[in-house]
DNA sequence: CCCGGGCTCCACCCTCGGGCCGACGCCGCC
DNA sequence: GGCGGCGTCGGCCCGAGGGTGGAGCCCGGG
């Protein structure tokens, strides 16, 4: 075995258009990457319509993409490439791990997040793993999607009956008294109750109050 | 450049730690990534406890390990390895891939959380990475991770003047109205005023439906 | 120059929310 | 049986919250 990029068998050959702005960086990847078995570089863009031109004629594995370039950029490069390309992988190398644009990217349907510090094995590596379904990213980018993903604490940490939680929830819906009565079928009176008794147990004086406390610990209807 | 599994030159091996508690998992994956040119599987545990020690002993590069194992389990491990043993990156790799401990897996520092459907080409390109620094999810986990990160739209809300997003963001931490302004130093007959404009402009009714919106729309103070 | 928008303030009104008390039926537990 | 917690109601009070109208200031732009 042993063979292609990694692993054994045939060395399966991983089809890549790349798109940068700058030459330099472009030229260098095209260059490093063609060296690496199991890479075969098929186009380089200077901007998203020209990577989307590239991909629709060459139809690769997967695209390589900055994120900032003139015209279409990174993000609505690897929205349109997901959408007429679904064959196409999208991996996105950018010199700042902690852009705000890692979410956008990512819903766009990017399948890995690479730094240019990362070294052309590195890239190599990612560019199978997105051939091959697999995601890659940069752990500060991984940090911060963790980090960005609400609090894990799903329990009823204070003494709240079901019903109270049930209640605080609709209340972090925005949803008045009477809205939250007519919901559970209950009375006004009945509402107020279990308000007042969930305020008390949870040292609370308002409902916007409590808004902000069932977000923050995730009992908001997401 | 070039080298290890991926790629020619000398082969960087890397060196590996398994755990899982099912006899025909481990043996296997010790005979497939044994296989793999560039992986040195280390040592082989049945359960947490079992994988820390053989960590402890063996300084891997990496721990790839099953998530459900009896006695000490892989987020717990995750967490000491990566406590204990900074240098032991973690892989986990467990049969399903909607599991609810995906957060708390990589909260614990997981570096990768692959599919048990995943090849051993897969499973190789991953532990590398690992290696390298990089993490390498599922799809479906990363989509999890990304549909779990709030801000749909944390951009421009509505035509809410700066003054008006400040007192929003206020009142999503729970302040009154008089708390708002001894904060921000006015009258509380501003805030008022502050707080009807942005109601009208949002389309709220309520401070709670402000909190709401303020946490739907990325505006509260995290 | 005047106009408009943003920020600041004031006064008034009224509804809803929240605090407090008591009440009842239904449980499970001692 | 008795006790306590939970869920369900009712009534009362009153103050904060929200709605409306008006006013002055400063700034940038037509």
């Amino acid at each position: 075995m042993a063979g292609a990029a990694v692993g054994p068998g045939l060395p399966v050959m991983v089809r890549v258009v790349l798109a940068d702005d700058q030459r330099i960086v472009r030229d260098g990847l095209v260059t490093l990457l063609g060296l690496l078995p199991g890479i075969d570089v098929v186009g380089a863009a200077a901007d998203g319509g020209a990577a989307l031109d590239l991909v629709a004629e060459h139809r690769p594995d997967v695209l390589l993409t900055d994120l900032r370039m003139p015209g279409v950029d990174g993000v609505e490069a690897t929205e349109r490439v997901r959408a007429e390309h679904p064959g196409t992988a999208v991996v996105v190398l950018t010199t700042y791990v902690d852009d705000e644009a890692v979410l956008p990217a990512l819903r766009a349907g990017a399948a890995g997040w690479l730094s240019k510090d990362a070294d052309a094995e590195a890239i190599g590596r990612a560019l199978h793993a997105a051939a091959a379904g697999q995601a890659t990213l940069d752990p500060a980018v991984l940090a911060r999607l963790v980090a960005a993903a609400p609090v894990p604490a799903a329990a009823p940490p204070d003494g709240l009956t079901p019903r109270e939680v049930e209640v605080l929830a609709l209340i972090a819906e925005g949803l008045s008294n009477g809205q939250i009565a007519r919901r559970l079928v209950v009375s006004e009176a009945t509402v107020k109750t279990h308000v007042n008794h969930l305020f008390a147990k949870a040292g609370l004086r308002d409902r916007a109050q409590a808004v902000h406390y069932a977000y923050r610990h995730g009992l908001a209807g997401s």
